[in-house]
DNA sequence: CTTTATACTTGTCATGTGACAAAAAATATT
DNA sequence: AATATTTTTTGTCACATGACAAGTATAAAG
């Protein structure tokens, strides 16, 4: 019989250190863009311990994912049980309320999905189906008639519109400062922007 | 004296086979992600020609983005010297019915900026500054008014939305295939996003 | 305290990388 | 046709990369 003995305290800070900086350069320079050694370097541990703790990169990608979309979820679900009572009209512009603050508070999701979402991959087809279309279910399955007045039957059209106009920004943050000397991180920044985006969708 | 001799067909035409790759390369995986050698291979050329032509990979990118912008200055000129003499309001439209097509015809432009927009490096800079913000100032002298009713005053909140709104799809394609099924770049499919970028941005 | 599993450290390998350089081939100009 | 120039083809360099493996240190469990 084998073992069972709880991880110790320095491989869980180990694994978090990682899994932190992977989030931030896959996110900002591609799975391609950053090497297993600087990625260790940069997150202030000994060289072998992303193979150790993962296995090899792809591993450590899909890690990354997984804890930006446990982010993501989490703090949707907590929103949503917030909006159970309200009116759907209302439910729904909580929904693009929320997705805007997350997106601004978190860019980083929006970002690893922009670099994947181009081209073919085994990984846009672990985001895809193993995180967004469960989310999206979800969220038809807990709000039917915000999500419908929001997405119709899931309309594409409706759907990118309301991701391109909510996250592109953030996403784009360094464009931004560059074109227009603006951080679009700013607080008043991202009121704004909710409020803009509302008003363009949450009318019909 | 320095010769003088007009270039070769087959040195146009390697470069053209280069820059072609180079374009559809960098746009869906990031400038590291993909080697000299793989491209020239790709592009059905013998390894060590981008040296030659382009002297480094830099260089080569540079080419890339400069085709790219050449191709959406000329589409957009084009078409605003047919809106010239409508009015304003509808001028306005003119200019999201081009943007939202050129975006499907050519999303290799916006991937690129995808790929560049989230991190800072000489790219970014390069982009912006030598090709955006020159175009967006071309837009506002050369229509002002309409230029005017899309942005206002330069205002970031609407040129983002106006570009994530607009582009985003045509961009994730790869995205929306393995999500919704559905093609984006198919003439209805662009047609129809037109319209409601159009029903969205296009009324105040 | 001893044992044993877990975690870290370091060495190594085959392969890929961007860049340059020199030789060969093809083409334009006279 | 002769020659000068452009273009292509290969060879080579120093270094980065992902992966694995063998050794060492640390911490948990008895």
């Amino acid at each position: 019989m084998t073992s069972a003995r709880r991880p110790q305290k320095r491989a869980l800070e180990t694994r978090n250190a990682l899994v932190d900086t992977a989030i931030a350069t896959f996110s900002t320079r591609g799975f391609e863009g950053i090497s297993i050694r600087q990625l260790e370097e940069q997150a202030g541990v000994k060289r072998g311990l992303v193979a150790y703790h993962f296995g090899d990169k792809d591993q450590l990608w899909r890690e990354a994912a997984d804890r930006l979309f446990e982010e993501l979820a989490e703090d949707f679900l907590a929103r949503l049980d917030a909006l159970a009572e309200v009116a759907p009209e209302e439910a729904m512009r909580g929904i693009v309320r929320a997705f805007v603050r997350f997106s601004a508070a978190r860019p980083e999701l929006n970002r690893l999905m922009m670099q994947e979402s181009v081209a073919e991959s085994w990984r846009v087809a672990y985001i895809v189906d193993e995180k967004i279309r469960p989310l999206i279910d979800t969220l038809y399955e807990m709000m039917p008639q915000a999500a419908l007045l929001l997405w119709g039957d899931r309309d594409p059209h409706r759907y990118y519109l309301f991701i391109g106009a909510g996250a592109f920004v953030f996403s784009a943050a360094q464009e931004c400062r560059q074109l227009f000397g603006v951080d679009p991180r700013s607080e008043d920044f991202v009121e704004h922007h909710v409020d803009m985006v509302i008003n363009l969708i949450g009318r019909r």
